[in-house]
DNA sequence: TTTTTTGTTGCAATCCATGGCTAATACTTG
DNA sequence: CAAGTATTAGCCATGGATTGCAACAAAAAA
């Protein structure tokens, strides 16, 4: 029917309709400034030609893209097609937060060695940058200062920095560190092991290690913590972390309950216990961290940490959009919940 | 330093250089058309002014986004947070494959009443489209025809279809039904029971249904199935169903394989099992598919066929990128692999 | 009837980069 | 030394929508 040699532009509809091209623009954004007849028949036009906006010339001239850049930094360790799936849930609910809010979202998997920190909002491809992973603290801490320094309007998922304030969004590790190991301590465990890595580039496993520390301090039992600390986060780290864990502490060394600093760290945990010949929750409680789904089909299920990543995705997407209108916001530090299941032995 | 009150145009560079400015989009172009010296010198002041090009300027002048946008289209069952793995790790190997060809990646969920099948393209933002999910074929067909009729460029993830030819890519998994199913019966397995959805909104799960009884009839056993259609793609789908398969069919008619049409629905096959007692592979055997990462996690690990989605996200992007470029491409059918672990009995 | 107000619409500048065409310079070559 | 060829750079139109300002008409107030 309607041959249309290329995409129609506000002009062809003008012509069609007898009226000037802004006046199409002005109906096409139901500015009150046209009249309602005007305007219902130049919107039955554009929508027999199948017009649409040219975003990039309305973006060019209104200067913001009505988009958000997700910038997603990989667990070093994790191999090239898998993606943690925590990151995977949170890039759900800012892909739907995002899209309610009206904005489009630009996804991208970076290295922290590109040149990411200027790209997307300098070109004006993006009105925001959302950073989600865990920290490469190291020239991390230095593109923070440069977005800072450039103005660009962002947002991390991560604790609050100190030296970088206002810019964060995150769980409480410490705390759900904290609450995993009373949650052990209640049952009666006395002697701990911790799994996962508490160096300086993942602070957030640090933080999970401190919280549990600080149960156990609390309790009396600070020394009875065995650390495996060279474990990173993934299921063969978890399981041969645990290996290692169970020849050298024999007896009544044993420990009693194995604090994961992560689920696939706990699934590897309970596949080496088994390796040995051994059960859980019987023989040892363990846990993890994340709410992977994976913990909820592994036997037994792992009792393990929830963070919010609904919640979380909204808040990131939510309050960029009002640094980028130019209100002011606050760090945010999310509380997270125990999911308690069967692999720490209370029911 | 360099206050700049507000960003960097191609202007203020050809002010402080002291040329035009085309010289300098030139120059940052690489074009030969332009001094090398004059080309360093303004490509260095291009960097202290922390210049960027406008890509909105840039796109529209040059009518094209450089940019690609993913639909994905979630499974209706799964909720909110939770998203299909397989489709995760797509959009991995899709995000990887975008941002080494040079282009953006624009992603969004969406819901099938949405008009998304006009937004991206038709607007500019993207160059094409890729789609990706479980077809609802209802509206799908309609939709898809709409795209072809506009000229979009777009490709879609699935087994190619004769109404509409040259824009699927997918996986044989008629192919992968007949290799497992050929596998078990290899094994000496006699009755088998399919847990899957096998009807018409579900072609996936269908021709893997489908591959299954062509092996089976190839072994003159297509009688021996025992048919579950109740079940969609989840876990406790799986569950359910499997505990009715349980109930229904005892003593000799007990099925001997239980072939499941997605890993998840595996994963509950195995918890319901166990929940009545008994043990996988010892009294049952149970294969998935789609190698989920929880898979190989589960106890036992799960027997499953693997589609390559690394290899699917490459060919999905570099053929959207020969649509662009007025090539022709031709559907594909890319091979599964059979991943042997233990919940098939087989070592 | 004249003046003011209100409601609609058009003109033209603007956002910024790109690239065809032309002009000017430098360098060969007969 | 003049004519011819590269090389390099500038001019200006272009892409399509947005929006301040001016213009005009019709309706209301004087």
């Amino acid at each position: 029917m309607c041959f249309m040699k290329s995409k129609a532009t506000s002009f062809d509809i003008a012509y069609a309709a007898g009226v000037s091209q802004s006046t199409v623009s002005r109906a096409l954004c139901d500015s009150p400034l046209v009249n309602p007849e005007t305007r219902e028949k130049i919107k039955k036009i554009a929508q027999d030609l199948n017009y649409k906006v040219d975003k990039n010339a309305s973006n060019l001239r209104k200067q913001k893209s009505k988009t958000l850049a997700l910038l997603l930094f990989e667990d070093p360790t994790s191999d090239d097609s898998s993606i943690n799936p925590f990151f995977i849930s949170m890039l759900g609910s800012i892909t739907k937060a995002t899209a309610s809010a009206g904005y489009d979202l630009l996804v991208s998997f970076q290295n922290l060695s590109d040149d990411w920190h200027a790209v997307y909002e300098d070109s004006n491809k993006a009105d925001g940058l959302i950073l989600l992973g865990y920290g490469n603290y190291t020239d991390y801490e230095h593109k923070l200062s440069q977005l800072e320094e450039q103005e660009t309007h962002f947002l991390r998922w991560g604790a609050p920095d100190k030296n970088h304030p206002n810019i964060s969004i995150g769980s409480d590790n410490f705390k759900g560190g904290y609450m995993i190991t009373q949650h052990l301590l209640a049952n009666g465990h006395k002697r701990f092991a911790f799994i996962g890595d508490i160096g300086a580039s993942a602070p957030e496993l640090k933080a999970r290690y401190e919280g549990c520390m600080s149960a156990l301090h609390e309790a009396k039992l600070g020394s009875a913590m065995l650390q495996h600390v060279d474990a990173i986060s993934t299921e063969s780290d978890g399981y041969l972390a645990t290996l290692q864990l169970l020849d050298e502490f024999v007896g009544d060394k044993k420990p009693q309950a194995i604090v994961c600093a992560s689920d696939l760290m706990a699934i590897g945990a309970i596949r080496a216990i088994n390796d040995r010949g051994m059960q859980v929750p019987k023989d040892f409680a363990v846990v993890g961290y994340d709410n992977i789904p994976a913990s909820s089909f592994s036997t037994p299920a792992i009792t393990t940490v929830q963070q919010n990543t609904v919640l979380a995705g909204q808040l990131l997407v939510t309050n960029l959009l009002k640094l980028i209108h130019n209100e002011s916001v606050v760090d945010i530090l999310m509380q997270p919940e125990l999911v308690i299941r069967r692999s720490c032995g209370a029911n």
